[in-house]
DNA sequence: GAACTGCATTTTGTATGCAATATCCAAGAT
DNA sequence: ATCTTGGATATTGCATACAAAATGCAGTTC
């Protein structure tokens, strides 16, 4: 056999850490501002603190933590002037993403954009709760779907990890609210122009969607700011 | 005293030896495709696997080396598609970033450019060797006081990461060729228009350097490629 | 001669142990 | 009463040890 291929697809423990803590970290389970001790998260996952302190600096890379020498890992707590600035980031990005996108996307991109939409619709997704956690899987997978066919992986890992950063601030405001209507009636009409083909319609749709997000959340903002530090 | 107002600051191990490997990686030191054998690599730093192990998952979130399960971390090596996809992010970035940075620059800011190009100018810089990486440390810092003006730390982050991976490849070109004059004499007219103030100029100016910097490293790619996997 | 099998070596993956430092709380001084 | 100081506790930082897996080579078989 060739040397260096690889036959069972092994998910190391640090990746697998890397991806609870994360996702703690978006549902708010690990609120903005809260010190991680290594040792109760560690063993909350049942691991030892090895593979945590490899998922951790992983996370710090992408602006979701941030280490005090010494004292520990935090996770990250914006200001609305940065919540403010990672929109307009993720705006930039999508916008160039959707014009590849929509020139090069096929037949089976837009099923699968079809087939997301409908599960999102679920009622069952739509109350408040830990169904949630759900809807905002499906959310990410919605727009990973609309912007992969164009390709480029280095954009899409730019504009998911602005996303990612920004998503604990959204999740908290939806959680107010309780109100994901407006977001529903959005991604239809994001995937409807998605199908047609028409760039200048995706690209515009998309882009209210963010700044829609972006309002409602910097409004919302000032009354769920718990943020114990 | 308040509590968590940490006095000495302290750069711990894995930070230390996340900047000395990225430096490697960026000089060409360790090339493109290169596996890092960590005991090797920690022996050289004089530090024990511990704290290689939380500096590498730093450098694979921001895509400077992969990780082949159990069989170690490789330098990433990118292809010419890649490498134009991040001369892509790398102008939308900029460009965005350099109408903030005229806006909001200050005297200082001006100064320090000039004393940075002042600098990059001195003749021992510029022949090709060890001193390249002198030239290069500074053409970062460059543009770094360039764009940082404006704030915008998260645009500013998301720049450096798509520069970074394009960097050893911009080295080796010039490395080849071992002529910096187009890249000074572009740096000072972009560092007029910052100085100037005018937007359109700066931006524009901004656009083509990089522009000329893809265009150039593509072509001398092909005789480049010499990609140990 | 080519391909396969099995063992030895190398390298990664994870846990654990110990030292260094920060935090916390109580007791004393100003 | 407030501020300081001391020590006990908790937590991080780093190194080391051991287990698991992949690689490379030799010997064997067809």
């Amino acid at each position: 056999m060739a040397p260096g291929l690889l036959v069972t697809s092994h998910v190391p423990l640090p990746e697998q850490v890397y991806h609870k803590v994360r996702r703690a970290i978006l549902n708010g389970f690990f609120a903005p501002g809260q010190m991680l001790r290594q040792e109760e998260v560690a063993a909350r996952l049942g691991v030892s603190r090895s593979p945590l302190r490899e998922a951790l600096p992983r996370l710090e890379a992408e602006g979701m933590v941030v280490l005090h020498p010494r004292r520990g890992y935090a996770v990250t707590s914006l200001d609305p002037a940065e919540i403010g600035e990672l929109f307009d980031l993720r705006i930039l990005l999508e916008a160039e993403l959707a014009r590849h996108a929509v020139e090069r996307r096929q037949a089976h991109d837009v099923a699968r954009v079809r087939a997301i939409l409908a599960e999102m619709s679920d009622p069952k997704l739509l109350i408040t709760g830990e169904s949630r956690q759900g809807w905002f899987a499906l959310n990410n997978r919605f727009h990973d779907a609309l912007l992969e066919p164009g390709g480029h992986r280095h954009h899409l890992r730019a504009l998911e990890n602005a996303s990612a950063l920004i998503e604990p601030y959204i999740r908290m405001e939806t959680n107010l609210t309780g109100d994901l209507r407006q977001a529903q009636q959005e991604h239809s009409g994001i995937a409807d122009a998605f199908a047609v083909g028409d760039p200048v319609r995706f690209k515009c749709l998309i882009r209210e969607h963010a700044e829609n997000t972006r309002t409602r959340l910097l409004i919302a903002l000032p009354g769920a700011c718990s943020v114990p530090r």
